[in-house]
DNA sequence: TTTATATATCGTAATATATCGATATATCTA
DNA sequence: TAGATATATCGATATATTACGATATATAAA
């Protein structure tokens, strides 16, 4: 049986493993769920997610430096949101197998 | 606006990150990658994969332990497959957004 | 029983990541 | 301009992860 698919090169899969790593987070993951529908400010995620705005924001941070979130400035507001559509699909994964049931 | 999806509770995303940790590392993902479509033997895994077989004994342990792989063994063979139908979802969000094109 | 092969585990050193207070910057308002 | 608010960055420490040699275990073959 030949392989079904080709394997990525390990640029790529190193490039891969980083956004991955971004996702693996519990607190990223709260702040990825929480943007799922809206953006969000860093101030809003925060509050949302009980914890200091720096902290958010250096979370926030990460996941923009690897494409998984984009900003859009208005006045003193930050506000981030979702600008990768696997990030949906990674989130439904993981609602699907950690369902609440 | 009504939040569209309920956000999982800290266990559940404590439980979703730790999943994400073990598929965020290069090697990791070569592996997976390898397993999507056969199970392989560490050693077929470690030699196709260029590492010593213990590096990929630790490497299918610790995706084993989270609940990605299941192992059979067959005398002195070890076979690892992949037994989480989430994983191979992640492989094909990783492979559309990193495709070698 | 001895030897070879395949896999797993342990201890440790190197590296990466996370956390946190302090501080900096940028914008708004009085 | 001064003060308040929102966000970002820095530096130090704590914690987690990775890599690796050495060694252990388990099975097979001689």
């Amino acid at each position: 049986m030949v392989a079904q698919f080709t394997l990525p090169n390990d640029r790529l899969l190193g490039q891969a493993a980083e956004c991955l790593r971004a996702l693996a987070h519990p607190m990223r993951l709260k702040i990825l769920f929480l943007l799922e529908a809206n953006r969000w400010t860093v101030g809003e995620l925060a509050e949302a997610c009980s914890i200091r705005s720096h902290v958010a924001s250096e979370h926030l941070r990460l996941m923009q430096r690897c494409g998984l979130l984009s900003v859009e400035k208005e006045g003193q507001k930050t506000y981030y949101q979702i600008c990768e559509v696997q990030v949906h699909a990674i989130l439904a994964c993981m609602r699907s197998k950690f369902s609440t049931a």
